[in-house]
DNA sequence: AGAAGTTAGTTGGATATCCAACTAACTCGC
DNA sequence: GCGAGTTAGTTGGATATCCAACTAACTTCT
């Protein structure tokens, strides 16, 4: 899981989402010289909307952490999977999905692809056989120990660019936002 | 564009990101009765993390709006396109790629559809024809006058969330994000 | 106990996205 | 002024995701 995941690790070049209207509607930017100058877009709305800017700095922090999990040879999307497992175990599919935000049937493949490596093991249930238990094996629990390492470098630089003094309040919006949006 | 768009608008039943360890490693919600008792999932690490909260409300706040706009007929996913389209008459698909944070390759079937559907203009430049010029058409126009409306009344759902004191910080926040990571 | 309803997981069809590789068109250097 | 390099856009192949429809297994109601 963890966010429309598997970007790969592009390097994109975005343009900083411009703060001011730059009256100038956009256009054509001279290039005198012939190097090209960046040309200074205009967001119009966009710019101070909350719903793009949670876009751009979710996609921005996510492929941050996809190259750095790649580094690891590991899919950043296996993550929250992962920890998911490890803090639930015997969990069923259904449970996992819901807490991970994704469709139930996203996860099929996904835990396909967990259990065929070894990571995690998946029981039916005794007493209701539709149902799965899954829990993490040794493999699966030191993967997880390796991405856990992973992201929290990650959270750190998150950290530092948020800044300790905002950081408790920025996350509890993210959780309303979450939690109450529909 | 606007993340990863076109979720539908399936409801997704998410369990809350629960902010404590709940001690008792997740576990078999007893349910005598018979009656599913939600179960309280551990989140662990996660429900601390930047990372993992940042991609639950974006895609929360993207179903939201996502639903909003099929409302009226409209691709959530074109909304960003037009806005920069408009207020960047003649802009490359190159440049537009970049300001919303896609790949140009992304733009090709975006931007063919929207020429299909008469809401876009495209004409090679003169002086370089491997360049388009985008530029709203009078339908393309009328369309983001619609999206926008619907765009402003979820920000304001989304303002009521966050609450005004905290509003402007957080877009910082998210810009910075945007811009800083990686 | 049997039919009707509900739930867990899978399958199928669709979309949005990425990256790499491609073509056509441009620019530069000599 | 021509070949090497660069750029705009498209194409192809892959993945992650969604929803709707399905099957198998439970539960409930009479």
């Amino acid at each position: 899981m963890a966010a429309r995941m598997m970007n790969g690790s592009g390097t994109k070049h975005r343009s900083k989402i411009g703060g001011k209207e730059n009256g100038k509607a956009g256009g054509k930017t001279g290039s005198k010289s012939g190097e090209t100058v960046a040309k200074s877009i205009n967001f119009g709305p966009l710019a101070t909307w909350i719903g793009f800017n949670l876009r751009m700095a979710q996609e921005s922090a996510f492929q941050a952490f996809s190259r750095r999990s790649l580094e690891i040879g590991e899919n950043p999307g296996r993550f929250a999977t992962l920890t998911l497992i490890a803090r639930n175990p015997g969990i069923s599919q259904t449970e996992l999905s819901q807490a991970a935000g994704r469709d139930k049937s996203s996860l099929t493949p996904v835990v396909e692809d967990l259990v065929r490596r070894g990571m995690v093991e998946r029981k039916r249930m005794r007493d209701d056989r539709r149902t799965y238990r899954l829990n993490l094996t040794a493999a699966g629990k030191k993967t997880l120990t390796q991405l856990t390492r992973c992201a929290s470098q990650h959270e750190r630089v998150l950290d530092s660019v948020i800044g300790a003094r905002d950081r408790k309040r920025f996350i509890e919006i993210l959780k309303k936002i979450a939690a109450e949006v529909e």
